[in-house]
DNA sequence: CCTTAATTTCTTGTCGACAAATAAAATACA
DNA sequence: TGTATTTTATTTGTCGACAAGAAATTAAGG
């Protein structure tokens, strides 16, 4: 599964052990290396990673609070599935975080949060003259994360960013797809927020967002459009 | 600390026992049964319902991935306080929830939903009636809850209980103090809001929710401004 | 040969126990 | 008397084991 497992497996400190295994499957599950519906094995999981089931259970209910993965009562654990009838709901939370977050941005950041976002986006920007579309893919939801954070609203945040997560899974099923025309337009969308943060532009900021909202979740039904076979066997 | 501990200790089925105790915490949690900073003792809540510390342990990491109690690392668990000097995050995040669910509650709801809605504002108009001011604050809880639900946004109606959970438990530290001029304003407009939802209008639902959620802002903050002394036992 | 019932296997939910980490108490020392 | 240090005690994090439930497999009956 992942080259950490055998790594660290020697020595960890008492009481990261459960933050330990959620970071490994939560990062497995949102890269699509545990695909939707991938059964998740205690038993097999503790002897990979060398320890008992207990911490692993851990792991296993926070990330079924976060929704990654669903708990079949007295049945195994899966890796929950992309509902692809109720997109729509999703596209509509993700484009109100993006308008939100950007906003309060603008509002209350400051110089340190500035440096972070404009450091995020020469990260994307790396990704997208390297056509590395997986990278992309990570750097743009680092990007808005920190736009978030600087936004200084938890609640936001904390939804901003699980939404942002299962945005990364739809993504990387068509990451494929998009390796050809990049959007390089989207950095050029990101420089006019970083622009609109920085004038603390409130008004400008939630209009950039919402037009880049937009932009990605057309982009994102095209992809799915264009490519109607993944979705049922999802 | 509860009656349901003595009762249902004798038989309970398989793979409810965390559930059992998450139910009864977050209860408890929520109708300051136990206040923001209770130390949380899984030994002794492990004797109390008779069960091993494993279910408790389990209910504890989910009440901590929802932010209801604070674990401490290799110390104990304590309830989470309430964060009085980023208040303004939370009417932020409340208000703007209070306008999308009922929005879309306006665009979505079917008849039954509508029906369901109207129950809960009958309860809240009873408690209103009864001059009963811990009823009016689960019911009126209850009864923006099943707005969200027909909306049918899951990301909004998860945080948008969340944020409802979390003033319940503000409002239970002053409900004393507006048992005598009750805001029977509130019951005409909740009336006005489900009117509009009925009448699937939309823009009409929005600002009468903006205007619901000013309101309640309002006077939690009067509330505030008038006993100034919680905050910093808190 | 197919359907139904019994049996086995496998996975989970729960338990009691132990050890590490921290807090509290007791002791030593200036 | 006050501070630093050791000792004790409490509480958590982790472990291995066991039993209940469900699925898979086998056996029985039409």
């Amino acid at each position: 599964m992942n080259d950490r497992t055998a790594a660290s497996q020697a020595e960890r400190k008492r009481g990261e052990g459960a933050k330990f295994v959620y970071d490994i499957l939560r990062d497995d599950i949102i890269d699509l290396v545990l695909p939707p519906g991938s059964p998740i094995d205690e038993v097999q999981l503790a002897e990979r990673l060398a320890m008992s089931r207990t911490p692993i259970r851990e792991a296993l209910v926070r990330l079924a609070g976060e929704g990654l993965v669903t708990t079949l009562p007295n049945r195994s654990t899966v890796v929950s599935n992309i509902d692809f009838l109720n997109l729509h709901t999703f596209f509509d939370a993700l484009t109100l975080m993006y308008r939100v977050t950007t906003r309060l941005a603008a509002e209350f950041r400051s110089d340190e949060d500035l440096e972070i976002i404009r450091a995020r986006q020469a990260a994307f920007s790396r990704a997208v003259e390297a056509h590395d579309a997986l990278a992309m893919i990570a750097t743009n939801r680092d990007f808005h994360a920190a736009i978030a954070e600087a936004g200084r609203n938890p609640y936001y945040t904390g939804l901003f960013c699980r939404l942002l997560d299962e945005g990364r899974r739809i993504l990387r099923i068509y990451y494929s797809s998009f390796g050809d025309h990049l959007p390089r337009r989207y950095v050029e969308e990101h420089d006019d927020m970083i622009a609109a943060i920085e004038a603390r532009d409130v008004a400008g900021a939630d209009r950039l967002a919402s037009a880049h909202a937009d932009q990605i979740v057309r982009q994102i039904q095209d992809l799915i459009a264009r490519d109607r076979r993944q979705p049922i066997a999802l």
